[in-house]
RNA sequence: AGAGAGGUGGCCGAGUGGUCGAAGGCGCACGCCUGGAAAGUGUGUAUACGUCACAAGCGUAUCGAGGGUUCGAAUCCCUUCCUCUCUGCCA
């Protein structure tokens, strides 16, 4: 959520800023702007008639300690009409500030200045690319055909206990993605991550912090018996455990690590794209999250970035970084990389990180602060990026790493696996 | 799930209708004292919003949250959330 006062302050560079993700944000502007006008003259004189309102209670009390209950009851009269009117403007104070709150809440992020213009995923800048896109063998499949012939992933028994978008993972399927999820918590947290196992399921108000909602009402599962969601991203528990939270300088920057499921129920298109793990309804992801000062939030975004890299090195898949342009930029997001593996059975990217810099877009929503040792208080910088995203980086592996005589497991994961093929 | 108890400032803890934004203690900050430190001692020590220069000052709100009674509520009433104890259920 933008602050107010920066609106105020920015106005058009913000509106200059916006149309990059072709939000107009003018008319919106001007709104906001009038609502808070409207907001702050109602406050100050709701304020003034609350302080009559309570200087005369004092009076009444001290007429009535001295008996003079005639004078008092004059005085009560006076207040019945302060209360009728605080009454009203409270009233009006409180449907301005919900019907701000509500705009507010619906205006994305400003992008950085580097973010790209654009319209859709076409438009987003590839900066950096690394590793050998194998040459696969003859016959070589995709990985929801390798899933079947090794018996690792069953679709169709997900099908029948869940639904679509729900697989089973069995024997060395399992094992891989357990291996997998080991070494990334084991990577993030020799790199300074605390590792934390969070609640799968939210509420309300912490699906407001993080911004899935209102923005991505629907996209998430909901209990209703209990109003709670099943989070989309465990970025949305391991952020929200700062909700509301005054940090102290001493405190940041905060690095935490979470494996978790993550459930969503966005149907996504039809075909190849969502064949097999490219696109699930719940899939593992471990996620790492930071709070930072404002001033040091964009080399933390760098240092994600090369951590993820470092991963992706060592998995020796070949990937690539874009730099997601305005029109694909999330919500929340001020600057957003995206890591995509090359799928060589699929002759396709597949998008298996998103690391990006909020700023203080969350932390505005989450009242999140730090009160620096100067004494002044002011909004954190939160980011977060997937470290990573088990079933595209599952299909890579079975796909690049698959030969006749079975599919090889990449060296670092070994040691998790405890095998070294599987055939 | 049932019965009972409770939720007060960074922490502990007093406070059952007016002088309470809230005693006292601890912690913390600064000063005095000291050769230095401890002890002692003095002062200060919440947050948001409004006014305004994002200063001071002033005003308003906040004693889990929301609503109500009252001229006036931390204190009374209702709703709700959470915590603890006992019972039940359960991986």
């Amino acid at each position: 959520m933008l602050q107010i006062a920066n609106i105020r302050a920015h106005k058009d560079a913000y509106i200059q800023a916006l149309k990059k993700r072709n939000f107009n944000a003018e008319a919106i502007f001007d709104e906001i702007l009038n609502l808070d006008e409207t907001r702050r003259s109602t406050q100050t004189e709701l304020d003034e008639t609350l302080a009559e309102s309570n200087k005369l209670s004092k009076e009444i009390g001290k007429l009535f300690q001295s008996g003079e209950q005639s004078k008092a009851n004059i005085l009560k009269e006076k207040t019945a009409q302060l209360k009728e009117k605080s009454k009203l403007l409270s009233e009006r104070l409180n449907e301005t500030s919900e019907a701000l709150e509500k705009q507010l809440y619906n205006i994305p992020n400003v992008p950085n200045e580097i973010v790209p213009a654009g319209v859709s995923e076409d438009d987003n800048e590839e900066i950096f690319k690394a590793g050998e896109i194998p040459v696969l063998e003859a016959g070589s499949i995709p990985h929801w055909e390798l899933a079947k012939k090794y018996d690792l992933i069953d679709f169709e028994l997900g099908n029948k206990i869940t639904g679509a978008g729900f697989p089973v993972y069995k024997g060395k399927g399992a094992r891989l993605q357990r291996a997998l999820i080991a070494y990334f918590l084991d990577k993030n947290t020799a790199a300074g991550y605390t590792e934390f196992q969070v609640p799968l399921l939210v509420n309300e108000a912490s699906g407001y912090g993080t911004g899935q909602l209102p923005d991505k009402e629907g996209q998430m599962y909901h209990v209703g018996e209990d109003d709670l969601y099943l989070i989309p991203t465990s970025e949305v528990p391991i952020t929200n455990m700062f909700r509301g939270e005054m940090l102290s300088e001493n405190d940041l920057p905060i690095h935490c690590t979470g494996y978790t499921p993550c459930f969503r129920r966005e149907a996504g298109s039809y075909g190849a794209h969502v064949r097999g793990l490219n696109r699930l309804h719940q899939f593992d992801k471990v996620e790492i999250v930071r709070i930072e000062k404002p001033e040091n939030s964009y080399a933390a975004l760098d240092e994600m970035v090369d951590h993820v890299k470092e991963i992706l090195k060592e998995l020796k898949l070949p990937y690539r970084i874009l730099r997601l342009c305005g029109g694909d930029l999330g919500f929340t997001s001020a600057l957003t990389y995206d890591f995509e593996v090359f799928s060589t059975a699929q002759d396709k990217w597949l998008e298996i990180s998103s690391v990006s810099n909020f700023e203080t877009f969350q932390a505005n929503r989450l009242k999140l602060r730090y009160k620096s040792n100067d004494g002044s208080k002011q909004l954190v910088h939160t980011l977060n990026g997937s470290s990573l995203a088990l079933p595209r980086v599952l299909a890579a592996i079975l796909e690049n790493y698959q030969t006749s005589k079975g599919i090889k497991i990449p060296e670092v994961l070994i040691p998790y696996t405890g095998f070294d093929i599987i055939d």
